[in-house]
RNA sequence: GGGCGCGUAGCUCAGCUGGUUAGAGCGCACGGUUCACAUCCGUGAGGUCGUGGGUUCGAGUCCCUCCGCGCCCA
């Protein structure tokens, strides 16, 4: 007989169980064209992962994302699909760039000292140092990917995707290059896109002053936060209805300190109300004044370079930092007399998502996606349900996003990264081709054989690849039989906060190049935060390790954790105590197998008990365990993960171990009822550990082959035991209609159970003592009596001593009544019982059920009687019944006692 | 300025299309060495579901107001 120890040790199950999985080749699609007997007709399950920054650490994000999209997998996979998880991870061009930097700078040497070249190659020898850590990482969380289809999106395959798809929008005129206001990073040395830009509010200066005019004494009072930008004027502005200032318009200003002559100039843009209500026109360094600017025809000047220091337009303020600038602008105008005040304001200041410093916008040339043909795409594509996005409150956040898209600037001045595959010749022409040798090709048609190329020196944002993760992944651009069979993908998992970095691109792009959505549904989760709500950060120092956490509770635990303390789309914090909680879940079914398979050695042998048919309480675990098979799956259809793992908690912990494994016991003893109480036990675990894997997927699996030894041919299921609980079928309900009335009789006689625990504990009596009873119990005196042994060990009842009849004239006096339903229960507690406190508690009762009655006449005497629908209104009326039969008995009682 | 989410038991959270004495885990109180489990078992206390109003026979659930917290976009 095989016996477990006590307590389940996750440390010694996880990586045996993980590596088992992925040796026996259970994380691959069991039908993929590398088959012999691949059926392209099968149905897929198809989810590419969030591929990870390479250079990334485990976080709880991580955790999270794993926990749902491997939930989905394993789900879909026992549901028979041919499920395929794509992993991968992310070249992160800024994140790796900076860490190699950061390893050069160490070592005294940086990115322009070493060269482009080996620049590159030190950052693949970082990944390939690194690169493993994230996804060994992974492994621990369970996920069952497929890992011989494991891609990075530098990789060959991946980075001709990127070519090919650069080429094909630039073809088709969706690509251009062109000198536009956007994001600079000075500190990076990059431009960035308008996503990577994060406002923040802090504390800063409102500086007035006196914009001069020319030929007069007179100036326009202004207000604005960055002096500097003074230099880079081209236009002062007022609003056209403005009258302090309509005759000023046409004339010209004089830029202060360097007295350059510009236009005054009318804009509806101008608010009135703000500052002294002019407004200075610098294009070249705010998006709204290069708005203005291109209206009204003014000319753009770059006043910052790339380091943010003033170039030679700024004159006698040139080669100053942009805040330096400042204050030596600010002093000299003060010195001239121009400034009037400054007051304190609360600034808008735009950083870098990745370095964190002020960006500066300004004019740069730089490649772009024309974006608004993809996003029209994109649009209509949610809009026609071709895509689903739960939870739907997204595709609104989705649609206003994409109806006022800007163009995507794509070019970063990076080194790691997919080079922009365009080629220049000494005249300025440029060549967009796959290869250079395609370009060669072009330059020389064009531009004779003695042509020299150039490549572009930037780099795509890598967004750009990510957007094609979902095909490219699968061998696009060539039409791989991967490609043909798993694309679309079914699922998008991913985190809300990347809709638009991502989840809209590839939707943009898969439409585009694939002329097919990239898959059918997007599933977005929240943030994970600390438990009192706080987004987790290192300065805080409120970090939880998802690592610590499986190192202290186990894998499942902390999986069960983020499964059913989250919804989608809402941000969940993470309580370690609920992740313990989980953990002794993990521990209790543990115990329960236990349990189960230790009875199975000692068993009276078949013929002894062939014919037994199954005890009401068998019937009523069977038609509970049929319930939650059909609550979990119509709650994992709708994607509600959370209920429907508590569902199977609650089945578990509350009916199954604290309820039928205490019957079995009973049962067991019987050789009567004995061996169909074994396979009750056996199949009912059997299906919950189903139902559980893809939450739990190691306590399951280990727990199962344990379960399928010990249970062996003899109590199999229908069609054997499958190799493994990972690869075994879902379960499905197998007794239709639903057997209620099962429920009904051993839900009353939980009732009975717990009425009389109650009575126990209320009145003192010693746990152990086993005490007397008589239940009178009308037209369920049949059930009960058939499930006396039960109910004699569940209340602690002396079993000699438990009477059950239908009706009775005799009536204990000295005992305790308890009405339970239809049922009297009086528990003779001799010496035990005062009489007066027994009245007492019976006039209690009484009083209670009188206000439920008083309350129920009210409801059933008003409106809603008519109103309501007849069986909810019904039901209403059987309850009434009940109280008024239950305060019928009870005052017989009471009047018996005198 | 526009949009979204949250506010339910001391704490962390469920509660799907409104159905009538509101659930879980932890914590708390009391009692338990019953042959699966003290990472356990039994019993119990604890909530006017943020506020005010409305719709309805019926509202934690739908609509509006306000208060508080958070997020996204501009």
């Amino acid at each position: 007989m095989e016996t477990l120890p006590k307590t389940y040790d996750f440390k010694s199950t996880e990586q045996r169980l993980y590596h088992w999985w992925e040796e026996r080749g259970y994380f691959k699609p069991h039908n993929q064209p590398q088959n012999t007997n691949f059926d392209a007709a099968q149905p897929t399950y198809v989810i590419s992962i969030p591929p990870p920054n390479v250079t990334g650490e485990l976080h709880l994000g991580h955790a999270m994302f794993v926990s749902i999209e491997d939930l989905m997998i394993r789900y879909h996979r026992m549901r028979g699909k041919a499920t395929l998880w794509v992993p991968g991870s992310d070249h992160a061009g800024i994140a790796t760039q900076l860490q190699v930097e950061k390893a050069l700078a160490a070592e005294g040497s940086s990115r322009e000292q070493v060269g482009r070249e080996a620049f590159i190659e030190r950052a693949w020898t970082w990944k390939n140092e690194y690169g493993g850590k994230i996804t060994n990482q992974l492994r621990r969380l369970g996920a069952s990917c497929d890992w011989e289809r494991e891609r990075f999106t530098l990789d060959e395959g991946l980075s001709r995707a990127v070519r090919e798809a650069f080429v094909r929008l630039y073809e088709k005129g969706l690509i251009y290059r062109g000198p536009r206001l956007i994001n600079w990073s000075p500190g990076l040395k990059t431009a960035v896109s308008d996503l990577e830009v994060e406002y923040s509010q802090e504390p800063g200066t409102l500086y007035y002053f006196k914009y001069p005019l020319k030929g007069t004494e007179d100036f326009i009072p202004v207000a604005t936060t960055r002096p500097e930008t003074i230099l880079g004027d081209t236009a002062l502005a007022v609003h056209p209805e403005d009258e302090r200032y309509a005759r000023y318009v046409g004339q010209s200003a004089l830029v202060p300190m360097l007295d350059r002559e510009i236009p005054v100039i009318a804009d509806e843009y101008v608010d009135r109300e703000f500052g002294a209500g002019a407004l200075k026109i610098t294009p070249g360094h705010d998006p709204n004044d290069y708005e203005i600017g291109q209206r009204h025809n003014l000319p753009v000047i770059s006043i910052l370079d790339r380091d943010a220091n003033v170039t030679a337009d700024g004159g006698p303020y040139a080669g100053l930092e942009r805040f330096a600038a400042r204050e030596q602008l600010w002093a000299d105008m003060r010195a001239a007399g121009l400034t009037i005040r400054e007051e304190s304001y609360m600034l808008n200041v735009p950083r870098t998502q990745r370095g964190g410093e002020i960006v500066e916008p300004m004019i740069s040339t730089q490649w772009f996606v024309s974006i608004e043909p993809l996003a029209a795409a994109a649009l209509a594509a949610v809009r026609a349900g071709r895509i689903r996005i739960t939870p739907a409150r997204f595709e609104k956040t989705y649609f206003n996003w994409l109806e006022n898209i800007r163009d995507w600037c794509i070019s970063r001045q990076l080194w790691w990264g997919h080079r922009i595959p365009v080629w220049y010749a000494p005249d300025g022409s440029q060549f967009c081709a796959r290869s250079e040798a395609e370009a060669y090709a072009q330059a020389r048609a064009e531009l004779g054989a003695e042509v020299t190329l150039e490549q572009d020196a930037d780099v795509l944002d890598t967004w750009f690849s990510s957007g094609l993760w979902p095909f490219s992944t699968l061998g696009w651009p060539q039409q791989t039989a991967d490609l043909n069979y798993f694309y679309p993908t079914a699922m998008l998992e991913t985190g809300y906060d990347i809709l638009f970095f991502w989840v809209a691109r590839m939707i943009m792009m898969g439409l585009e190049l694939t002329g097919e959505v990239p898959f059918h549904e997007v599933y977005l989760h929240g943030l994970v935060r600390d438990k009192h709500g706080r987004k987790m950060s290192k300065t805080l120092g409120n970090v939880i390790d998802p690592l610590q956490v499986m190192d202290e509770y186990g894998t499942d635990a902390l999986r069960f954790t983020l499964l059913t303390g989250s919804t989608p789309g809402n941000d969940m914090n993470l309580s370690l105590e609920r992740v313990k909680a989980n953990r002794n879940f993990a521990n209790k079914i543990w115990n329960a197998a236990r349990y189960v398979i230790g009875k199975l050695g000692s068993l009276p042998a078949e013929e002894e008990a062939a014919a037994s048919p199954p005890t009401l309480s068998d019937r009523w675990i069977l038609a509970r365990l049929d319930q939650t098979i059909a609550d979990c799956t119509r709650l994992i259809g709708k994607h509600q993960y959370g209920q429907a793992g508590s569902a199977a908690y609650e089945f578990v912990w509350s009916e199954y171990a604290d309820w039928y494994l205490e019957v079995s016991k009973q049962q067991l003893k019987q050789p009567r009822t004995a061996l169909t109480t074994a396979r009750t036990l056996v199949s009912v675990l059997d299906d919950t550990l189903r139902l559980l894997h893809p939450y739990v997927p190691f306590v399951t699996e280990e727990i199962w082959q344990h379960l399928k030894t010990a249970a062996g041919e003899r109590f199999a299921p229908d069609g054997g035991w499958p190799d493994a609980l990972i690869v075994a079928p879902w379960p499905e309900v197998k007794t239709t209609p639903p057997r209620d009335d099962d429920i009904a009789d051993f839900t009353h006689l939980m009732d009975i159970v717990r009425a009389i625990r109650n009575a126990r504990s209320e009145n003192g009596v010693d746990a152990r003592r086993r005490i007397a009873a008589t239940i009178i119990a009308g037209e369920g005196a049949a059930m009960l009596a058939e499930q006396r042994e039960a109910l004699a060990a569940l209340a602690q009842l002396a079993p000699q001593q438990l009477e059950i009849s239908a009706a009775s004239a005799e009536k204990p006096a000295a005992a305790i009544a308890l009405v339970v339903g239809s049922s009297e229960i009086y528990l003779p507690l001799a010496g035990m019982v005062d009489a007066a406190a027994e009245r007492s508690r019976l006039e209690k009762e009484i009083a209670a059920l009188q206000a439920q009655i008083k309350r129920l006449q009210g409801l059933l005497g008003s409106p809603f009687a008519e109103k309501a629908p007849p069986p909810v209104v019904q039901k209403e009326r059987d309850k009434l019944a009940d109280y008024r039969a239950s305060q019928e008995k009870l005052e017989k009682r009471l009047t018996g006692l005198d």
